[in-house]
DNA sequence: TCTGGGGTCCTGTGGCTC
DNA sequence: TCTGGAGCCACAGGACCC
């Protein structure tokens, strides 16, 4: 078995990981000076439901975590500077920094926000070898951003993405081939990219914790407790991804908005009313991308925590509001409210096309050009310059950004 | 005690067609 | 005409990531 994973390793280890350092958190300190060396958690507003979303290395130090609600990130940390997200920040620093890793090799695989992996298997002749590439990468990072990352080497991503999580953080470090049967062998299974509480529960209940443990497992127990998936199981604990470095593709798989209730509700004219703004946020997104969309998901959790899904397929592909509001009521009115607290809403719009598909196929084009036209109304006079009448999102964990939805109106029904 | 928001990917199931 | 299997697709939901 071991022979068998080994042959899948590329030659030589050419991946990198490119993994900003609490990313959030050190634009923010990068922007104000004064917030330098300084604890700062990037988050929702300090009342109600909101958490933390990134945590500067010195809020970390309080046991503030990522996930962890605001509420408790203040008691743990009273003294920290709490933020509210700027993306439009952050995701300006993230296109410079796509570019700036772009100058390196033309192999870039952006991950999120904040993590990319880079093929310098081309590039050695130009910057050298890989090692030297990182630090070159993190010099010109530090230099353009005023922000640290670290960055892992390996053979494949899986052993890049691990060898930059273990020099977090503002180091470089390899993972080798070697190291599968070594280093990597100690580490918990938790470590593993793809493995999470859930499957990491049932490896613990196997009494498998580690990576050894996980490598040395009788691939019969593994298959008995997950079935076809204890091969990739077995890969993972290899260091071997399933793919190469693949660049940036050409459309997202989706594009959603949802929200959470500052109370639970159970009114359907509230919940109408959140689907209109929702609805608003998502295709205002989509008609900026150029996109259009032919599957409406729509995302409940109730009170108790319990998360459903209902999806429809659209006749023809829209990037028009009152569509995908018609699609998401649609969609509620199939699930079963009766006697239950919803505390969340979501829309989410898939089966993405272009605009040249939506223009060519989509007998809803006419809507949607109307609400480009709203669009650009909004962009010359702002946001709230002009509404859905009835759209609007009730009070919730987070308020809607300056570009999100209109506050609430008197229902009218009408829409452009 | 409290668990956001925006995504991707995978698996299982059921309906449909050939 | 009936039946079973294969393949495809839509859908629901779980799990994971940052």
């Amino acid at each position: 078995m071991r022979v068998e994973y080994e042959r899948m390793f590329a030659s030589s280890p050419s991946i990198l990981h490119v993994d900003m350092d609490a990313f959030f958190a050190s634009v923010e300190q990068a922007r104000r000076p004064q917030l330098r060396g300084r604890p700062v958690v990037v988050g929702g507003p300090r009342e109600g439901r909101s958490v933390v979303s990134t945590a500067s290395y010195e809020a970390r130090a309080c046991g503030v975590r990522t996930a962890m609600p605001i509420a408790q990130a203040e008691r743990l940390c009273p003294q920290a500077v709490f933020l509210p997200p700027d993306f439009a920040a952050y995701s300006a620093a993230h296109e410079r920094l796509v570019r700036l890793f772009g100058t390196f090799t033309d192999q870039v695989e952006v991950v999120s926000i904040d993590e990319a992996f880079l093929d310098v298997a081309g590039s050695g002749r130009l910057f050298g070898p890989p090692r030297a590439i990182a630090c070159r990468i993190q010099q010109a990072v530090l230099h353009s951003e005023g922000i640290t990352c670290s960055i892992g080497i390996g053979p494949t991503k899986l052993l890049a993405k691990l060898a930059a999580s273990l020099n977090k953080p503002a180091g470089v470090g390899e993972l080798t081939e070697a190291d599968v049967h070594g280093r990597l062998r100690e580490l918990p299974v938790r470590e593993l990219w793809g493995i999470g509480p859930a499957i990491g529960g049932r490896l613990a209940a196997l009494g498998i914790t580690t990576v050894a443990l996980l490598q040395d497992a009788p691939l019969g127990l593994l298959t008995a407790a997950f079935g076809p998936s204890a091969h990739a199981l077995r890969r993972l604990a290899y260091g071997h991804s399933l793919s190469a470095v693949q660049p940036r593709r050409q459309l997202p798989r989706s594009v959603g908005s949802e929200i959470t209730f500052s109370h639970d509700t159970t009114v359907r004219e509230q919940l109408d009313a959140t689907l209109l703004g929702l609805a608003d946020q998502v295709t205002t997104r989509m008609r900026r991308q150029g996109l259009s969309a032919r599957t409406v998901t729509l995302k409940v959790r109730f009170s108790t925590f319990h998360t459903i899904t209902r999806r429809t397929t659209l006749h023809a592909a829209t990037a028009g509001t009152q569509r995908v509001h018609e699609a998401a009521v649609a969609l509620l009115d199939e699930v079963d409210l009766r006697g239950r607290l919803v505390r969340l809403l979501g829309i989410s719009l898939g089966d993405l096309h272009g605009k040249a598909f939506q223009l060519t196929f989509d007998d809803g084009w006419k809507e949607t050009a109307l609400c480009e036209s709203v669009d650009r109304v909004r962009d010359k006079y702002g946001q709230r310059s002009i509404r859905f009448a009835g759209a609007g999102l009730a009070p919730a964990a987070h308020p809607a950004p300056p570009e999100g939805p209109a506050a609430p109106l008197p229902a009218s029904g009408a829409m452009c």
